[in-house]
DNA sequence: CAGTATCCAGGGTGATACTG
DNA sequence: CAGTATCACCCTGGATACTG
């Protein structure tokens, strides 16, 4: 079995790395926000408890699916609270949790930066594929 | 053409969200940031220009397809510059522009974010995992 | 109303090999 | 040293259909 090791050392090294790699707090982090409908959802829920299907509304162009698959994840990581009330037909509300709320200006000195310098990003980027046309 | 009219307009309704999706500037920056190598790399420069092989070598675990993808990137960016020194063998070190460096405020509150409360997440998932078993 | 279950295509990532 | 080129895999995420 002495085959493959150099290929199996780097596997290994690799498993280390990711390990240590997910890990990181600010990994775990921007994991989360960077997810297409995590802000979007936020965002919305910011303006107080949403049902379902408000949510799917509002946040035009999510699918089942993913709208779904995302208040899951909020709801498991404590961002999120999920109300069910048992009437007929069920009526389920979503809303931020204290730890939510103290994410939101973070989600703003976000957008902050966005809208004060993307633009400069993107003067850039026009610079870079005119000069590489 | 009266078939699949319904179809039609669903995916144009999601082409015109898209669309818009796509120019929000936050969303361009988190999608920015969020790339794996992206905040790893700002932050081995944000201590000075680095070589490229230094950077490989800081950075374990990127490979040179990913490393020399996300440098153009973020030079393209303009978040990041490219000096060559043309000599035997050729040389290039990159650095972090003033607009990179604008950015690293950002990180440090993510980091922040994180470092504060990224414990009472991980509990919360505990938690939901728990209840959910 | 508020989901769940299944299928499937596309893009991003890494391994590998080669070059000025 | 600092890349470029190609290939193959995996996993995300949308479409669709069904349910308490």
């Amino acid at each position: 079995m002495a085959t493959k090791t150099a290929a199996e050392r780097r596997d290994e090294a690799r498993r280390v790395f990711d390990a240590y790699f997910a890990e990181c707090p600010s990994r775990k982090l921007l994991d989360t926000l960077s997810d297409k409908w995590v802000t979007l959802l936020l965002t919305a829920l910011s303006q107080g408890p949403r049902r379902y299907s408000d949510l799917s509304r509002r946040v035009a162009g999510v699918s089942q699916k993913m709208l779904t698959q995302t208040l899951r994840g909020l709801e498991r990581d404590g961002l999120v609270s999920r109300t069910l009330t048992p009437s007929v037909p069920v009526r389920v509300d979503y809303a931020l949790t204290p730890l939510g709320e103290s994410l939101m200006p973070l989600v703003a000195a976000i957008k902050s930066w966005a809208e004060a310098h993307m633009e400069d990003v993107e003067a850039a980027r026009d610079r870079y594929d005119a000069a590489n046309a």
